[in-house]
DNA sequence: GAAAGATTGTCCAATTGACGGACTTAAAGG
DNA sequence: CCTTTAAGTCCGTCAATTGGACAATCTTTC
């Protein structure tokens, strides 16, 4: 029979039919765009097509995949989704970072700012406002912008190891100009900003603007986002900007800490 | 044995492990905020200890489920955010409603909603701007309002049971004020908005901008969301109004027909 | 701080529930 | 209309799951 080499060290025993079901529903996601026939999925888990149609029908029941009436092509149910949107406060990063975030802006009266690294990009994906009345929008929420151009986005390049850094700062360097920097000045940045532990500028495209930013690592201690603070230059004092740096690294440990026990 | 009744009508046989791992999936995602206990878990399911030990042995083990190394609590893992993520673009509104509100966008240049309801409230969640450079940013990403103040809730509101809208429009009452509309007016339009089959109105606080809404309806017809396209007065004459209705219309329906497809 | 109590974790023989070969039905293609 | 391909079903066999019993660990009580 075609078994799966049975002597793996860590194998576990009485969940067979469990493991093939999330083997099942891994390989269903990994096709979720298109959707999955029956016999693909058979072939693809090595499973026999009785076996995959039996659990598939049971998970259709259920909901946690579904078929299409007409193509018969198998896809996530709502149960998947519903699972996730229940699992999402202990792995999303946004709503893990929201009590840091708000705090933040309470303590510091300022904007803050929440970026992802997605590829050779960094996207905003959550701001939260201070209470000072002059308010500095210089990121909206889904704003996509080279690695490098933000602040925040600034953090992570300079807490990546160097060959990185290179890789990313040739790769992006055509993309610098229509953001109004120079790949040269944003290299100096980053490298300045390794020293300090966060990252520091004026905002090159809009004058009198100040921005703080540190970076939030992952279990392996790879840069993955960042924290930042910005508001005009004259709230921005040199003592000021190392107050909000401690801040931001204290609140980053902390989503950090969040993140390891959860994943 | 406590066996659950086994002569249900649509009684699925060769899945028991597979539906009881699921029934503990459902269980866990039940009591995420706290976590479960293995105990509790037996107890809730019915099952017996040790079967749903060697249970979340494997769904730990393959991500579904995580277990907290201090309180030995369970809640649901990675595998569940991530599958999540993947089922979303088939079940959340928002990215289901991504390429209609591209389109309203397109069509109409102004800024376009989309709102949900929540309870007695409702909120933005998306926003798409048009290319008419004068924006009315009426609403933000997240903002939530009484159901009811703004025109794609009223849609929501107008399109609900009659019995329904009275409920609301009491429980909601005192707090209209603040948003600067009275209870009797918002009846009204929505009265109004019933006999249209869409929603229209002059903002009250913002003069000179007026919005129009259609609501969407879930499979059993209860409208749960709507789109709105809001613009400045002038460029939003009796006769656009009504085009403008039916656009959202063609849109609310293409979208309900994804989302009946998809539950 | 020892003993009782509660809860998690493990083992393994019995047996029932899952497996999959063979078959039927339905849809697509020529 | 016949062939091909895939989905869906059936059911005898046997291996995977079950769950009673026990061990290990953590908590509470006196």
């Amino acid at each position: 029979m075609p078994r799966k080499s049975s002597d793996e060290p860590g194998r576990l025993t009485g969940t067979q039919s469990i493991e093939r079901a999330l083997l099942l529903l891994r390989e269903i996601a990994a096709h979720n765009r298109t959707g999955s026939r029956l016999l693909d999925l058979a072939t693809r888990t090595s499973l026999q097509r009785p076996t995959v149609h039996r659990m598939l029908k049971c998970l259709a029941h259920e909901g946690m995949v579904q078929q299409d009436a007409d193509t018969h092509r198998y896809y996530l149910g709502s149960m998947a989704f519903e699972l996730g949107l229940t699992a999402a406060p202990r792995f999303n990063l946004r709503e893990i970072s929201h009590p840091g975030m708000a705090r933040i802006a309470e303590a510091t009266g300022d904007t803050v700012f929440l970026t992802q690294r997605s590829g050779p990009d960094a996207v905003c994906i959550d701001r939260r406002e201070g209470t000072f009345p002059i308010k500095t929008f210089t990121l909206d929420i889904g704003m996509r912008r080279p690695l490098g151009v933000g602040t925040g986005s600034l953090a992570i390049v300079a807490a990546l190891p160097d060959d990185e850094i290179q890789n990313i700062f040739t790769s992006n360097q055509p993309r610098f100009e229509e953001y109004g920097v120079s790949g040269a000045t944003l290299l100096t940045q980053a490298r300045k900003a390794q020293k300090l532990g966060y990252s520091m500028r004026e905002a090159p495209t809009l004058a009198g603007v100040r921005s703080v930013g540190h970076a939030i690592r992952n279990q392996s201690g790879i840069a993955f986002a960042a924290l930042s603070v910005s508001t005009i230059s004259s709230r921005m004092t040199e003592k000021r900007v190392i107050e909000i740096a401690a801040l931001l690294k204290n609140e980053a440990r902390l989503i950090e800490k969040q993140l390891s026990n959860a994943m």
